[in-house]
DNA sequence: GTCCCGCCTTGATTCAAATCAAGGTTTAAT
DNA sequence: ATTAAACCTTGATTTGAATCAAGGCGGGAC
């Protein structure tokens, strides 16, 4: 194989792991040392990356595509967890535990991921506890994203659930501007996301439709009044 | 201050250092480094430790007692998030990151535990690289109790989710053997975690109670029948 | 001991969401 | 261009849990 090729590819990788939150800002030479470990994998649609319960080989790098990270529960229902997407970092407590992955990870489209390998980058890590810290801080925003998920998914109805889920993705919902949201995932998927069927987001989002809150066009939801929806939400909660 | 009693007094903290999972095994050196930095803090019953938002000092053991890890969300509604007891640690990711504590912490019962401050420790994480893993661990752990949660939470009806909760607890559910589960706390609290209300998890537990599955007294419940319980575990799946 | 407050239980009612069902629409493949 | 498959929407029905309400039990304060 050329040598060339294998430069190049190389520094694709050396690249997205720059531009990842994890590793952002690190020394040239910590960077070239992760690189030389990486070991990338390509994703059909559909493909699992790993199944909950396997061997944990490493922690992942989405380079390109989309990973649904999902948990099916005991009566066989799947409860998305998160949906990673391109310079996201996932599966970080695979390093400090024997335990398997505690989930499902599947491509929802054609996707490739860049396999940190565990022994590696531990030996790494052992050199480096700078790099140790900020898989700290990576796993504990992980954490967050969990518990933040947990808010939601107890929120008591799906009127009020909806409203808040739109108004976080408004860049600036005060501002009273209309915000366009692409959801870049079928509404079906973005129920499970939401812990309900399509049936009942199709309702709702018809509900706010009536109201001229927002308007719907194929997976694009264009939010009309986030001043309006701010209120709705509001007196939601207070009547409770 | 005599001397002697400072000296008992970290003789004590050491001890909960060592048998707590995150230290075990660790040199006596660095034992006695983290206890000379240790802050213990005494809380009454119905005491906050933190509150959600607040800068983060560092992260806790349980001494003595219990504190509540729960989040109210935007609905002024409390999901109880976890129950942390004696020789626990718990809010690791304040370490990482500058963001404030993502819950609130509350003692349940007059509790002890031990701050960790930040600086201090973060000070020695560089120097003991073996550290760092063990935070990972522990935060790892933390994450699959957070996924669990979810799982139990998402649960369709309250007798799958019970029947569950408890067949976690029965030490040897397939045995057959009944067991005896020790609440730990009212009923109110329990059924708060489990993300109902006192109601209805009275109404299931009387369910149980009629078909002799599990018996009653107090804050103590005893599964009569386990593998039974399996079974309509099992079959309440199975008809979903 | 007795009084009181908070917890637990049980019943009746209400309501939101899951489920079942069917028609219309978009997407992708041939 | 045609067709099949998957997706979305909307309606009717069912169901499980929250809520409202009231009575009983138990443990702590005095």
């Amino acid at each position: 194989m050329p040598l060339e090729a294998t430069k190049f590819r190389q520094a694709i990788v050396e690249n997205t792991l720059r531009s990842c939150q994890l590793f952002m800002g690190l020394p040239t030479v910590d960077i070239a040392t992760i690189a030389s470990f990486i070991v990338p994998k390509h994703l059909a649609k559909g493909d699992y990356l790993f199944r909950e319960g396997a061997r944990a080989e490493g922690f992942y790098i989405v380079q390109k595509g989309a990973i649904n990270i999902h948990r099916v529960n005991v009566a066989g229902k799947e409860q998305v967890i998160h949906l990673f997407r391109p310079i996201e970092s996932f599966a970080e407590a695979a390093l400090a535990t024997d335990a398997g992955y505690p989930a499902d990870a599947r491509a929802t489209e054609s996707t490739t991921v860049l396999l940190v390998p565990k022994s590696d980058f531990i030996e790494l890590l052992r050199k480096r506890p700078e790099l140790a810290l900020r898989m700290l801080g990576s796993m504990s925003q992980h954490l967050r994203v969990l518990v933040g998920l947990l808010d939601d998914l107890m929120l008591k109805d799906m009127g009020t659930r909806l409203a808040n889920w739109l108004l976080k993705r408004c860049p600036r919902p005060l501002s009273g501007a209309a915000a366009v949201i692409e959801l870049d995932r079928t509404k079906r998927v973005l129920a499970a996301e939401m812990g309900t069927t399509s049936e009942t987001l199709s309702r709702t989002l018809a509900k706010f439709r009536h109201k001229n809150l927002l308007r719907v066009k194929g997976t694009t939801i264009t939010v009309m009044k986030p001043r309006e929806l701010q209120k709705l939400l509001q007196q939601n909660l207070g009547e409770l």
